[in-house]
DNA sequence: GTCTGCCATGTCAACGATGACATATGTGCC
DNA sequence: GGCACATATGTCATCGTTGACATGGCAGAC
């Protein structure tokens, strides 16, 4: 069942010329006499040659392949983005990526680096990481690490996205349609690894832009109006359930809110939900804004949420890794903005 | 910048024993001694030896790496539904897999084939093909082939869904409610190669069982209540704009239909949508189902839609794979069976 | 004692591409 | 003629792992 390719010997045996010259010819490096290279252009034409890049990576040491860790692409289209922001830049650079999910696994995750390891890559981008011990043996092995969405330790280099900033939109957006009674909903800040340079998480970043946009308004969130909870269920796929629980609870409190500011668009769809089936409208009845622009565009009716730098944060992350594997020169750290998406899910408070 | 990593024969060195003992002792075969055996496991602890996958590649031709070709993972969630399927099992059999995703474009399809010979993929599974005469590239270079969701030619194993059973179960279903006037809406059937052993594309097998199941109720679409487009827009990623477009036509006819089946999720985003923006309420006013169950779950309301089993398509592709690579045995063809999920977009006939 | 068979270990030629180095021919110039 | 240099091509070790084959020791059978 082992595939059958023509190798490099076998064209340059029906090119009559030596393997050398096959090789400068494809190369397009060194002399090679016209007559030569015609030759060896119709050997490689007639056998369907094809370089083996099998053989080329262990010359080389050069694989051409960058591994691509992520939490689960299936459980948050952001994941979706970033990857093929990733994978685009890479193709037109004459890379290939393999991507591991580590689904919130630190084992997982450590079989995932491991398989990188084994498989040289050239280097590797964490997009979250389930510990930052796989950061370290990824990075002991010699293997160049870019981190995005947070940089867990300062060996490496990072491209991430200003959250607090983002989240800062939201929240200003919200007070100028006049609402006061704003309530945030978002993960569990505990479960990502922190940050380590700055000592903070995405969640913690967007909480604190949160708890700071409304102070800044003399503001002050009504008690019950922050909840946090654990963002994703790993087990059962993507899943808005904990937008709907958290919409529950608000809208039964003394002091319901009058917008509901999500750190996800996925637990927005489930607030969407919950409002839906309560009868409440939006945004008449209560504004809703989100976190990612990833769904956002789709739902009914269109919900407002601030635009994660999805693709720049792939290219960004691809470009770092290029520059460590090839030596270019790059920043260390890359903070990318975020914008506000206006659509219809927010209007002036009731 | 190369990554240095230790060798066999470093192990051995320092085991002071051959590479050949060092060999018999990480496969666990042939005879060793048990000095010769801790030996070994100590030199390895120490130097975090890794084995080099390029390395083993080369000499054994089995790279345990399988290429998946996609059309856009961040085209429809359904993709990302399937590549993980097959990556996990994938994974739990020790294998890698490469995804490439094509976008529409029969070059670049091209080009990833080319990019899976050159890599030695063990296998290629096809989810979505632009051209079938990519898949004869591979087929060519004697790389075993699945295909799935479609078979184009009878050279290679495939696994699909019953489109036609599932189609026709929406239907069913829409007619049980008491609805006469169904819509349909679909993807362009011709933008799709037809599944050259059954003559059918996806979007026939569907649109038939839509016209079939009206006949058997004695039903018969009112006139512009058949519609069928372009499916995706690939230059803007996922698009539902195209289900709204077909939505907003659809109610301003004479005679509007009462419920809307559309053949993807995506497209049924978009259709509800539009029925939202005209103050349409569903499913009291008009009754919708989707297909695929991608988004389903997460729309207000959530939608009735026909399940694909994309975790069941995905572990069969790979396993059949496996088989072909390995020689195992298997069906030739695998058809899947679909199931309808009655959530709240559906309900009696107003 | 030597023959057979079981253990245990080592040697070495692949796998296919690469590129440093060696070799060989031609051209121009003093 | 001899030298320098550009042109053109070939040889071969190397990357790290694998496994067929060879080697050698030792026990038990004849």
């Amino acid at each position: 069942m082992a595939i059958k390719t023509t190798t490099l010997m076998e064209v340059a045996r029906l090119a009559g010329v030596s393997t050398a010259t096959v090789n400068r010819v494809l190369k397009r490096q060194g002399y090679i006499s016209e007559e030569a290279r015609q030759k060896v252009l119709a050997a490689v034409e007639a056998t369907n040659y094809r370089p083996n890049v099998v053989a080329r990576g262990l010359r080389t040491q050069h694989t051409y392949t960058i591994g691509l860790m992520l939490t689960a692409i299936t459980v948050n289209p952001f994941f979706v983005g970033v990857a093929h922001a990733v994978e685009a830049a890479a193709i037109a650079a004459g890379y290939r990526v393999v991507i591991f999910n580590h689904g919130g696994s630190a084992s997982h995750e450590r079989h995932g680096v491991e398989t990188f390891i084994a498989q040289r890559v050239d280097a590797v981008l964490f997009c979250t990481t389930a510990s930052p011990d796989n950061v370290e043996i990824a990075t002991n092995a010699g293997i160049p690490v870019i981190e995005m969405e947070r940089s867990l330790t300062e060996l490496t280099r990072s491209v991430r996205v200003d959250n607090y900033v983002g989240a800062r939109m939201a929240v200003d957006h919200l007070v100028e349609l006049g609402h006061r009674r704003i309530a945030f909903v978002g993960g569990d800040p505990s479960i990502y690894p922190r940050d380590l340079t700055r000592g903070r998480s995405v969640e913690d970043d967007r909480l604190a832009a949160y708890r700071d946009g409304m102070a800044a308004h003399s503001l002050k969130p009504m008690p019950g109006h922050v909840r946090v909870g654990t963002y994703y269920d790993l087990d059962a796929d993507i899943s808005g359930v904990e937008g709907q629980q958290h919409a529950d609870a608000l809208m039964a409190l003394p002091d319901p809110p009058t917008a509901i500011f999500a750190t996800c668009d996925i637990l927005a769809t489930g607030v969407l939900q919950s409002l839906y089936r309560m009868g409440k409208r939006v945004p008449k009845d209560i504004s809703v804004v989100g976190f990612d622009d990833t769904i956002a565009a789709y739902l009914a009716p269109e919900l407002t949420t601030v635009a994660q730098p999805m693709t720049a944060l792939g290219r960004h992350g691809f470009e770092m890794a290029l520059a460590a594997i090839e030596g270019g020169e790059t920043a260390n750290e890359i903070v990318l903005e975020t914008s506000l998406v206006i659509r219809d899910s927010t209007g002036p408070a009731p």
